[in-house]
RNA sequence: GGCGGCGUAGCCAAGUGGUAAGGCACGGGACUGCAAAUCCCUGAUCACCGGUUCGAAUCCGGUCGCCGCCUCCA
């Protein structure tokens, strides 16, 4: 028997995974920064967290996950310059920054349950936990770890031998110049806001008293405060995407380490790729908004973009485009029908016949979650005539566990089938032409209704029809 | 300029030393009055050049192309 292996960040190894604490896992998620929509390239992380949960639920592990929302203090860009994000959009549109957040707190959560995300254990907000951030500051300030200058208390990265280790960081290599609008004061470019003064004669909405006057907290703190609060000071696998890498998270190890006195900190690290869209990266700044309700008013429902994400390795960039996300759709619908088909199957499966199978898919997830073979294994299964109805429906329900494509439901969408009065009418009339042979006649309104987008399907137990895209 | 990754059939992509998973599309077949839906069958020697090896998509060197990070983004 092989154990789960998880490609680790920190040692650049695929590492068999051993928790701290036998038989519990915990986990932290680098969650949406919430001053706007979440795009699909954004939902892609939290379903890769979703297969690393679901991969430790079916090694038997107790799992705890956390999952940050930052709804407060990240700027408009990394060197600590530029706007808070949620300040400028609440300026931008009128609205208080805490109303923006809820929105975009809800729909991100929604969109996540849609591609069958499993809920985490924990959500927190940053504005919420301002007095845990205040403490992590003051800790690394007794322990002399940090500088005042006029902008806020900054952490002085030189302190921390380590610092470059992480991300592998060449910090005198790095191009000059590239940090655009550095803060005046700061005596290293990757030193960082720890805590961020309040500028004088500027009112925000979110800022808050401190030992060290009225400001708001930096980004990067709040996943160390928070993160320690729920897991524990040393736990186990904390993920997010690869651009946090070098900074974000490079910043977080600092930070904690240094506080809490601990290496590693956190023992596994887990990076996602980026999903691609027209040859670049799906990203905000660039103009990229395409979110699940935009696949949705074309026709494609959520687990159609799960059964898609799944195709590809997550620490592979992946190509996006409606053309493959059809492809996905299909290949989807065809798995679900087949999957319905041995649903009522009577009979039970035997284990024997099962166990070579189940083993060559548990093999698949624990080499570091290869969801693309995992899912192959899947449509083999699926449409092995040679397997017995509850052998496949076993292995495809035990499957799902780890895939979260909701293989058990009652109706695919093929098989659905819709109602409309003018409609049933006119397919009735076709039906009654064709019954009188008359198929000049039932072509002719299968041809009209084609046209409006309705495709009729005839199957044994008569028509039905169904809206095609 | 520095660092990292990638380049596998028309498309999305697994595989990282033993002779190319899976999905979609295309083509053929079954079924159908004809279609649709469904089912079955069918395709690539792995960017290019050179090297190591009994053997390489898989290791090494070089070339070309693409992407990411170093500056907000998962």
């Amino acid at each position: 028997m092989t154990a789960l292996r998880l490609y680790n960040t920190r040692t650049r190894r695929k590492e068999v995974f051993e928790p701290l604490e036998p038989g519990q896992a915990r986990v932290y998620t680098c969650g949406p920064t919430v001053y706007a929509p979440q795009h699909i390239g954004n939902l892609v992380a939290y379903l890769f967290a979703d297969q690393l949960k679901r991969a430790l639920l079916a090694e038997g592990l107790r799992v705890t996950h956390v999952i940050n929302i930052t709804d407060v203090g990240h700027l408009t860009s990394d060197a600590d310059t530029g706007e808070d994000k949620l300040e400028k959009q609440a300026a931008a549109t009128g609205r208080s920054a805490a109303e923006i957040a809820a929105q975009y707190t809800a729909q991100w959560k929604r969109d996540c349950e849609r591609v069958g995300c499993l809920e985490a254990d924990v959500y927190c907000k940053a504005t919420e936990h301002i007095a845990e951030q205040i403490e992590l500051v003051r800790t690394l300030e007794a322990k002399g770890y940090t500088y005042r200058i006029d902008d806020g208390i900054y952490f002085d990265t030189s302190r921390f031998p380590h610092y470059a280790e992480f991300a592998r960081l060449k910090l005198d290599e790095q191009k000059a110049g590239a940090r655009i609008g550095d803060v005046p004061g700061k005596r290293a470019p990757a030193d960082f806001g720890l805590w961020k003064f309040a500028s004088p004669g500027v009112k925000r909405q979110q800022e808050w008293d401190s030992p060290w006057g009225r400001g708001f907290p930096g980004w990067h703190v709040e996943c160390s405060a928070m993160s320690v609060k729920y897991l524990g000071a040393n736990f186990d696998i904390h993920t997010g995407g690869v651009d946090h890498i070098p900074v974000h998270h490079t910043n977080e190890i600092a930070q904690s380490e240094c506080a809490l006195g601990i290496h590693p900190w956190v023992r596994y690290w887990m990076h996602t790729e980026f999903m691609e869209l027209r040859g670049e990266k799906i990203s905000k700044s660039k103009g990229h908004t395409l979110v699940l309700d935009d696949l949705a008013a074309r026709g494609f429902e959520p687990l159609a973009f799960r059964y898609f994400v799944l195709q590809a390795h997550y620490r592979q960039q992946q190509t996006f485009s409606f053309e493959a996300l059809e492809a996905a759709a299909t290949g989807y619908g065809r798995l679900l029908l087949q999957a319905m088909e041995v649903r009522d199957a009577p009979g039970e499966a035997d284990p024997e016949r099962i166990a070579p199978l189940r083993e060559r898919f548990r093999d698949a997830v624990r080499d570091d979650l290869n969801a693309p073979q995992a899912l192959a294994l899947a449509h083999e299964v699926a449409r092995d005539s040679a397997l017995p109805a509850p052998e496949r429906r076993a292995l495809l329900l035990e499957f799902d566990a780890f895939l979260g494509l909701d293989l058990a439901r009652a109706v695919p969408r093929q098989a659905e089938s819709e109602s409309d009065p003018a409609i049933d009418a006119r397919v009735a009339e076709r039906e009654a032409a064709r019954t009188a042979r008359d198929f000049a006649r039932a072509d002719r309104i299968r041809d009209e209704l084609a046209a409006e987008g309705i495709a009729i399907e005839d199957t044994p137990s008569g028509p039905r029809w169904r809206r095609s895209r």
